[in-house]
DNA sequence: GTGAAAGCGCTAACAA
DNA sequence: TTGTTAGCGCTTTCAC
């Protein structure tokens, strides 16, 4: 009696689909099928055809964690950001994945919430998976990460600044074209005494806007005195009280610009706690321009810099490691958070603002 | 003379850093490097020790496809969602992302930006990949996804309902608790016309609130004629013109619920166009308890569901196919956008708005 | 243009 | 307890 072999009797036969089942059923060669799937143009279009049917017929699917160790190309690329409840970051990721999947490659994301370990981790597993680039989008340099990877002679990209090797590419946001346009704006609406709300010390993108903001005040022909720029932290307790502090200074401004959106919403609190109302009293502008911007009331003048500009940037820059990856750009958009000053501060005196400003409601 | 087989003379010698490198650089075979890097404790802790210290000193990763390939785990979960650009979702990936890490695994993550091509390509990259499960949060059953992924046997998690199969969970959201609280509170302030904006006809997470909020309502005594009810679709521009709606008919509620958040938000800004305030004129609730909502002007009021839970469950769900995944809570949280309804709307006069609303600015 | 065969790096029998 | 070895499913020389 032969020993019956049928795998099993049930529907779910599960009969291993694999290569060599669509070579067999084409009849060609497993060669000949790679071939076929991985569009070798040589291939005689009568044995393609068949070949396809089969695939269709079978319903197969090559697998790509074969195709991977064969080749040594695992189609991935890694993405690292920082703080997964920083608005901004969704727009990127959703961009890069995108971005990957347009060059058929897949997006392993790793978030690091500023802690060391979880960054190691983050490394740990992107190496495990044989990434062929690592984007890290943190706004910051994380030495740790260069270690590992850069040794590797993986493809990485950073933002804004990076240390010098050759497989490291870097994006520069180009803060000065937006921030300039902000300041002009609120020149031209007669502002003459802006406030600034900027980020954490050590954030390379919080300086660089601070940076801009200060020459572009300058060209203007705007004073910016030490009082008028308060050391927040982007987050929204951050714009609150950089409110604070800049209502109280001897002479207020008359528009705050912030380093970012979520310290612009902060502001746009405590701003309307203090019984001012935007942008009759005071005018706001923010950075980012991240989703919740439209939705805010009233929508919040912001400056643009697109997540998915600078994914698709660093995609790029990791499947071209030689190159240099475009400059993004960023860009004013003047929602309904900015407006003339009022008249009062356009007076010459001194005490400008009247001592118990008029309530809103 | 011998050919010189020296690879690389420059630092980069890229010695082809594999398994088979640890066991000799560590003096044995490779399946005891390989019991050491999985943790079989059968293993000598001698041995052990000089595995891990060759490895550490060779700076060993193991490569993932070729694990996956031969163990036939590829360690990938898939979550597939609709729009990138509802709010609710970032939470969600990120929770599921973490959750997955947490048990070992990876997230693959696509959306399908409710296109059925965007679709199939979604089921195909995860198929290539050999996810081990996937989980369906686009809040709607879609037909195609089923076919390919449930004839495979992969296991698979919706939201709300799905077809019968055996490796197909469902995770229900309990909608009824939060929206019952949410009735309940604004009965309790008073209100005795509430509004209600619904999503879209086909969404069952749509359906399923509505029928939530019509029962809390008779519970409480609370008559919502048809003409309160709005079909919105969930967007900013559904919930504003639900607004809009609301506000014409006869006697108009004190207070609306919606649908979801950012249906809400449009409403605010429709109920503030209309010179009225929140929550003085009118009281506003929302669902989902996006990111969006705290920062809102005033913080909204609205029902919490938690995507971080539902990624949870599905995470769970997946990697237990036989057993019924964790029921998701809902819970009203008040902010500032539920107030006692205007004095005029409590006279038992039928026109009880005045005609002309006073404006607020 | 097509096929046979040699691995990619690893795990899991099986043997020792 | 440890080592040997046969593949996992695929790509890719190398002959034909």
């Amino acid at each position: 009696m032969a020993i019956r072999k049928r795998a099993a009797t049930a529907k779910k036969s599960k009969a291993k689909l694999d290569i060599r089942t669509v070579a067999t059923a084409a009849g060609v060669s497993v060669a000949t099928v790679s071939r076929v799937m991985n569009k070798v143009p040589t291939v005689d279009a009568q044995l393609s055809k068949k070949v396809w049917e089969a695939v269709q017929r079978l319903g197969y699917v090559p697998n790509t964690q074969a195709r991977a160790l064969v080749s040594g190309r695992s189609r991935l690329l890694g993405v690292i950001i920082s703080d997964i409840t920083n608005p901004f970051f969704p727009e990127l990721i959703q961009g890069f994945e995108d971005k990957a999947i347009d060059v058929g490659y897949e997006a392993l994301i790793g978030s690091t919430n500023y802690d060391l370990q979880r960054m190691e981790q983050c490394v740990q597993r992107m190496l495990e998976r044989q990434v062929e680039g690592v984007a890290v989008m943190t706004f910051g340099i994380e030495q740790p990460i260069l270690e590992r990877l850069s040794s590797e002679g993986i493809p990485m990209v950073f933002i804004d600044v990076a240390p010098r090797k050759k497989n490291i590419s870097i994006i520069h946001v180009n803060y000065d074209q937006g921030i300039r346009e902000a300041v002009q704006h609120l020149a031209a609406l007669g502002h003459r005494r802006i406030g600034y709300i900027t980020g954490p010390h050590l954030l390379h993108s919080a300086n660089a806007r601070l940076d801009a903001f200060l020459s572009a005040a300058e060209r203007v022909g705007i004073r910016v005195p030490e009082s008028c720029i308060f050391h927040g932290d982007h987050t929204s307790e951050g714009g609150s009280r950089g409110v604070e502090h800049l209502l109280s200074i001897k002479q207020p401004p008359t528009a705050i610009m912030c380093s970012n959106d979520v310290s612009a919403l902060g502001a746009m609190h405590a701003i309307s706690r203090a019984g001012l109302s935007i942008p009759d009293d005071i005018s706001l502008i923010g950075f980012d321009d991240i989703k919740l911007t439209e939705y805010v009331l009233p929508p919040l003048t912001t400056i643009r810099m697109s997540g998915r500009d600078i994914a698709a940037s660093a995609v790029y820059a990791l499947l071209n490691p030689g190159t240099a990856p475009k400059q993004v750009e960023t860009s004013l958009i003047v929602r309904q958070t900015t407006g003339v000053p009022p008249k009062a501060a356009l007076a010459k005196t001194s005490s400008s603002r009247s001592s118990s400003p008029k309530r809103h409601r």
